[in-house]
DNA sequence: AAAGGACATGTACCTTGGGACATGTTAGTC
DNA sequence: GACTAACATGTCCCAAGGTACATGTCCTTT
């Protein structure tokens, strides 16, 4: 339900296509809830079938902007305070982490430095939107103030994590055999 | 792929059932990477079938331990060192975060509370897991080791997020109407 | 002796997510 | 006038994950 939710909340920000959904998914949520066209698609008919959104207008190349509905409104409102937030994260490279007494020891150097170097980089790219932002870039209304709050929690959640996989890089294990017999 | 993988990797470790592994999972993977029994019995029957595992031993309650192989083993091995990390996260509480503004105020302080609560006894429970392992409870092979690095990670992370829900409290965004008309 | 709880494994179904493939349009540029 | 990139929407199928339901065993406690 989740990606039905995260398209009514972008739209309660104002109206868009499909193809401006995708695009704002991409951006902001890339890392943090990746969600594809193709079921962005999908979603948008069936909440207009619900009557959760209406089409606002269409252009050119078959493009139907949609509305937030004030069904759809209550809809959102109730998931956001009725419902219990879901904790659970699947973090691959921590699952992986168990198995690093597998690796060969320069093999798994070289890989926590590529992964800390990707959430350094990862972290910069959320603090350097973060700070276009407290620029007013984008203007300075709640749902903007709203991505400052998502945007500072990808932050620290890179931070973390590249702090981690340096760590992990001084405190790796030693290699070991599996038990296999 | 992963619980495939994460079934290998525990293997490696010693013998286990589908039961030993579904509360493995369970104690040390719930919130990183969960896995139901249902699914971990199917995996590991395909597991058998593809000769990556063979059954050790069998016991009272039809309860059948398996043993990782030579082919389990560099399977598993490939797997860490020659693919691709998957960076993906879906943190719903991130993607909520988008959505504050439509939240009444005091509901929101509610719940930021209640989540820097979560996060912090979540940490708590991962800190003392570390301390712990870190007295020598758990012994002190590879494998031991790897567990300490990723429950490093785990109360890295937890801290981030407990940290994120007190200062996202004092950044609330104001509340604001979504563009229904 | 009964009952409850932990042990132990499974089937079935439904939802969600990801990737491949397909198609056509409009605007800009060389 | 041809080409390319970005715009824009969709179908189809497979893989992965979650929940409900089902079944039976062994041990401990009352």
């Amino acid at each position: 339900m989740s990606l039905r939710y995260g398209l009514l909340g972008l739209l309660a920000e104002g109206p868009a296509s499909g193809y401006d959904l995708a695009r704002r998914f991409q951006e902001v949520l890339g890392q943090i809830w990746p969600a594809q066209h193709p079921k962005i698609y999908a979603e948008l008919r069936r909440l207009a079938d619900e009557g959760l959104i209406e089409v606002e207008s269409e252009g050119p190349r078959r493009r139907t902007a949609y509305r937030i509905t004030g069904e759809g409104t209550a809809d959102l409102r109730r998931w956001l305070t009725g419902t219990e937030v879901d904790h659970t994260m699947r973090i691959q490279l921590l699952l992986r982490s168990l198995f690093f007494w597998l690796m060969p020891p320069q093999e798994l150097a070289r890989q926590l430095e590529r992964e800390a170097e990707y959430f350094q980089r990862m972290a910069q790219l959320y603090r350097d939107y973060a700070a276009r932002k407290d620029r007013g870039e984008f203007g300075t209304g709640p749902s903007t103030q709203s991505m400052r709050v998502t945007v500072e929690g990808a932050v620290r959640l890179n931070e973390a994590l590249a702090g981690w996989a340096e760590w992990a890089a001084e405190h790796a294990p030693e290699p070991g055999e599996p038990r296999t017999k």
